[in-house]
Order: structure tokens, then sequence, then C-alpha cells
DNA sequence: TGCTGTTTACAGAGAT
DNA sequence: ATCTCTGTAAACAGCA
């Protein structure tokens, strides 16, 4: 168990971006885990899949890493590709700049641009900054620990090693990561335990604040969290969630000053509860109103959460109607039988996305409220944070006919960055397409989820068909820098058109009416939506989604699919500007 | 002494 | 226009 800070392998001001990049590149492992490695064939920010040893902290022991460095994983190109519609516009040049229509420049000079600017983007594109606020990167990087939580200096190293960029000015953003620790509900701050002295604290995420980017903006939540628990007067009961849920139980314990039975009283979440809600309104903190606890209260308070959590990080064999408890990761571990019955057991209390989504159980819009309160919206606003991450379970997991050779299917292999592709045009555009997403249960393709969790139900997919295993989402720099190039390049073209979707994206309620037209089973709900059949489109159906198209579209629906079935060759820096090739 | 953590302050940008 | 969120800087305290 992973319990001790590890140094930082990263000096100030001292590490050289190509250096690092390549070494990165060559296969070499830092001291200390690369966690996008680790991550890539194991499901450690699935909460379903807590219990597997090989994550953060087991591979940085038994030394596996270095294996894991599937950097070309179409899976990851979602997350890249998220972080690029997450900033909007594509921050680099495109070896394919000029191909999309309305761009206003010839191809000449497309050509000229893309020459200049490929050089300075060798040199600086791995350097770019990565389009992720720090709140989200604190957040992946604590689900990307098995333990859920992590140390300062853990979180720190996390970041570094996942992005050059925050190998130089370490003193800004450390700043800035300490500030946004302090400062957010949304993360609390776990002791240390007795025997296991270190500096600092861990901190983990409020189990209430998982999602906070699943609506799909990296850069900025739709709204900050806050603890509410102080509204509720007493402290938590069994049955509400607690923030060490995610805690294993043999990870810490509480300190002798955080025994005092009244500290439970003092409900943690009031200390953040109480400064978010009498800040609620206002969010600057010189602002604040003179009900804001004391400075030593809210510490007192703060680590009072902590406690909290220690206290119930016991495992729950059993749960309440209202709330599904998740498996404690360590506890798992060494007791991976009870795992599996409570998730058996939790399989008949919350139906998976695939459940839910069966044609049986179609959502509708009396089951199924939407928030459509912007299309940014994308889950179902009665969702609890924990049943989201079923959603990034591919409906077509499910489905015998998706499970044909990969391989054989070149289509395929572009199928996740068709589908991030298509997503951000469609969210882009208001299209459709987005709706149909939202009204789909379709994850977010750049939610933090999708980016890093492999669903129980594609655990079963890759246990029935291990060499689908390279599609696990696997999470490194290269397939970071891939997926934002391949944005660039989709977004380039995709100027008011969207690439087919592939079977991965066919989310389970795009049914065919019994017209023979394809339709959208949730677009009879009371929710507006723009309207699937506009009468100046063609309609463009592809794996089951109906995409109205305009007629100039469909040439560039060619061109563009052309575009996406060309298979990425990796030595070709065209695909990679900016990075070395790894063979 | 350096790291960790909290807080204040302010600016900028996105969302409403 | 206003609100909200985020990033940055800085001061300060506590701790290993």
């Amino acid at each position: 168990m992973m319990l001790s800070s590890p140094p930082s392998k990263y000096q100030p001001f001292q590490q050289s971006y190509a250096t690092g990049m390549n070494n990165m590149a060559n296969g070499m492992q830092p001291s200390y885990v690369n966690p996008m490695n680790t991550m890539s064939l194991t499901a450690a920010g699935n909460q379903f899949n807590q219990a597997l040893p090989q994550g953060y902290g087991g591979m940085s022991l038994n030394g596996m890493g270095s294996g894991a460095m599937s950097g070309h994983s179409p899976h990851s190109v979602q997350m890249a590709a998220a972080a690029a519609a997450a900033v909007g516009s594509p921050p680099m040049g495109s070896a394919y700049a000029g191909m999309g229509p309305g761009v206003g420049i010839t191809p000449n000079m497309a050509l000229m641009l893309n020459r200049r600017t490929e050089k300075a983007y060798r040199r600086n594109y791995t350097h770019a900054k990565p389009p992720y606020s720090y709140i989200s990167l604190i957040t992946m990087a604590l689900q990307s620990s098995p333990n859920k939580m992590m140390t300062l200096s853990e979180i720190y190293n996390w970041i570094m090693d996942l992005f050059p960029f925050y190998r130089q000015n370490q003193q800004r953003w450390q700043n800035s990561i300490r500030h946004s620790l302090s400062f957010n509900d949304c993360f609390v701050k776990v002791p240390r335990s007795a025997d296991k002295p270190g500096k600092g604290s861990y901190w983990s995420l409020h189990p209430d604040a998982g999602n906070m980017f699943e609506n799909g903006c990296y850069l900025r939540r739709q709204k900050r969290f806050k603890s509410d628990k102080k509204s509720k007067g007493a402290g938590p009961s069994s049955e509400e969630h607690s923030p060490l849920e995610n805690i294993p139980n043999d990870a810490v314990t509480p300190p002798p000053s955080l025994s005092n039975p009244g500290s439970t009283n003092n409900s943690p979440h009031d200390s953040h509860g109480t400064y978010a809600e009498s800040d609620s309104d206002n969010k600057s903190p010189g602002l604040a109103t003179p009900s804001l606890p004391s400075h030593d209260q809210m510490q007192y308070n703060h680590a009072a959460l902590g406690h909290e959590m220690l206290q119930q990080i016991q495992p729950t064999h059993e749960s309440s109607s209202t709330h599904q408890s998740r498996p404690n990761p360590a506890y798992a571990v060494e007791h991976p039988e009870k795992l599996m019955q409570n998730q058996h057991h939790h399989s008949h209390q919350q139906p998976t996305a695939v459940e839910v989504c069966s044609p049986s159980n179609t959502p509708t819009s009396e089951n199924i409220p939407l928030n459509t309160h912007s299309l940014h919206e994308m889950v179902p606003a009665n969702e609890k944070s924990d049943d989201r991450a079923h959603h990034n379970a591919p409906h077509s997991m499910n489905q015998e006919h998706h499970l044909v050779s990969h391989e054989q299917d070149p289509h395929h292999l572009y199928s996740h960055y068709a589908q991030a592709t298509a997503y951000a045009a469609a969210v882009q555009h208001n299209s459709f397409a987005a709706v149909a997403a939202a009204h789909s249960f379709a994850p977010h393709p750049f939610s933090i989820s999708s980016l890093m969790n492999v669903t129980d139900h594609q655990q079963q997919h890759y246990q029935q068909h291990p060499h689908h295993q390279t599609y696990t989402p696997a999470k490194d720099l290269r397939a970071y820098q891939d997926a934002v190039q391949y944005y660039n390049n989709g977004m380039n073209s995709l100027t008011g058109l969207m690439p087919p979707p592939v079977n991965d994206s066919v989310p389970a309620q795009c049914t065919i009416a019994s017209s023979g037209s394809p339709v959208n089973s949730a677009s009879s709900s009371s929710v507006s939506t723009p309207s699937p059949s506009s009468s100046s489109s063609t309609s463009h159906y592809s794996n089951g989604l109906h995409y109205p198209l305009h007629h100039s579209q469909q040439h560039q629906l060619h061109l563009q699919s052309d575009h996406l079935t060309h298979q990425p060759d990796h030595t070709d820096a065209a695909f990679y500007p900016g990075c070395v090739p790894a063979n």
C-alpha cells in the first residue's frame, strides 16, 4: 500500500521538456510510477474496479509500469480530443489545417502556415498547457489512485508525470494547486495514520463531487461543488455519503485528537459547508460574511471531516435503498470475493447504464427528467453521481454484433476519435446529435470517467475478448498529443459537419422507428430539442444515429470518412507534430 | 528550513 | 451587465 509521499523527481525549473518527453517516449519509467501507464490496463478510476491491485500505488511497488505504455489507444484519443474540445479552439496548427470549409485561407496559405507553425509546433507542442483546470487535474489525479486519495506531493508528481508543461514554473502552479485544494469543497483532507507519519495529509474527493466535470468541460465546471451537509443540521447519518467511502480502511487511522466523539458532531461539512453557503452568492473570499467560521474552527472541522471519513471506511455490508455504497478499495483488495458480492448486490440495486438503456427500459420524459438547462448537461438530472460512471459502459459492449474483431475493422481505429469529434461538433453546433446524446445516456467522451474508467461491462468484455484490451482507455501524454492533433484535424474539417458515429458510440436509445427511419427514442420527451428532421437537410444515418446533414455536407462527409479511416502511421511526424516517435 | 495548508485579494474569462 | 469560476500572487501559520 502506497502511503508515503514519493520525492519529486522533477526539480523545479530544471526539467527539460524535450528530455522528459524523450524519456517517456522511450519507455523510461520514472522512479515514481507514471500514472498514465498504470491506468492503461487497469481501471483504477472506476468505482467498481477500485479493488484491482495494479493501481497507482501497486504498480509503483511492483515495477510493472513500463510495459503499459499504450500511448496509441484509440480510447485515449478521447482524452486529448476532450482537452482540445474544452479549449474550444485548437491550440496548435494542424497537419490538416485548411481542409475544412470556411477557413478563409487558400491551400497554399495553409501549407505555408503549416510548415511555419509545425516547426515551432514540434518544439512547443508537448509543452502546451493542458486544457484542464487545476481542479480537474487534481480530480483526475485523485481518481487515478486506487485509494482515491493522494498527498499533495503525489498530486504534484502525478501532474508532472502526465503533463511536461507542469515541470516548469512549479512554484506558480503548485501554489494554485494548494489553493484549489484548500478553497474548494470538493477536496477533503484526510489525516495520516499514526503509523504512517509523513508530511502533509491525504487529499480525497468529496464523494458528492466526483462528477464535477461529467458535463464535459475540463476548464470550468458547470457549477462549483459546495458541501451542503451543514444545512442538514447534525452530522451525516449512516445513509449519507461519506467521503471516506473511497478511502481504504487500512490506509489511515484517526489521530488521537480526532477520537473525540464530539468531533463527529461537528460535522466536517460545517467547515466548507458553512463557508460555501454563506459564500455561495459571492465568490469573493473578501466578501465573506461574519457568519463564517473562524480559521481554527474551519481547520478543526476540516479535520473532523477526515475523521468522519475514517469512521466510515469500514466496509458496509448493507446498503440503504437510497444509497449505493462503494467498494472500499483496500478492503476489496484483501477480500475480492466480498467485493464481487457487493458488486452483484449493487447490480440489483442500481441498474447499469446498459440496463437503464435497454430497450425494455427506455428512459422517458417521466422516468428520466433531463436537465436541459444546457446542452453541456449530458446526464439525466436525477442521476446520482455514483451512477454516472455506469454511463461509460458503451452499450455496444453488450451487443454481440459489436463483438467482432476490431482489427478487421479499420474504421474502428478511429471510432473514438470519431465519437469525440462528433460529440464536440455536435455540442458546438448545438445539433440534434448533441441532444440525442443527452437523451441517450451517452457518456461524455471527455468526462473524467470516460477517460479514466474501464467499466465493469468493459471488463467483462475484455475478459471475453482479451485482444480488445488495447482499447482500454489508456492515458498517456502521447495519446494526449495524438488526440489533440486528431481533434484539430477533425474540427478543421468538421465545421458544420459531424463524422459518422461508430458502433461504440451508439447510444442504446437510438433506435430505428417502426417506420424505418432512425429516430431517437428520447426525442419524444417533453424536452425541447432541435428537430431531427430538418426540411433542408438530408438524413445521415450511421450506426443507429440519425444525423441531419445538409447537402453541402454530404460530400464533406465522404472526405471526412476517408480521413477518419486513414490509419495513422505512428512514424509519420505529420500525425504527431512535436512528438518524437517512440519506436 | 522547506513543505503544507489556509486565507485574502484581485484579474480574467466563461456562463447566465 | 452581472455572476460565477478559475488562476495567480502573496502573506501567514504550523509542522516535520
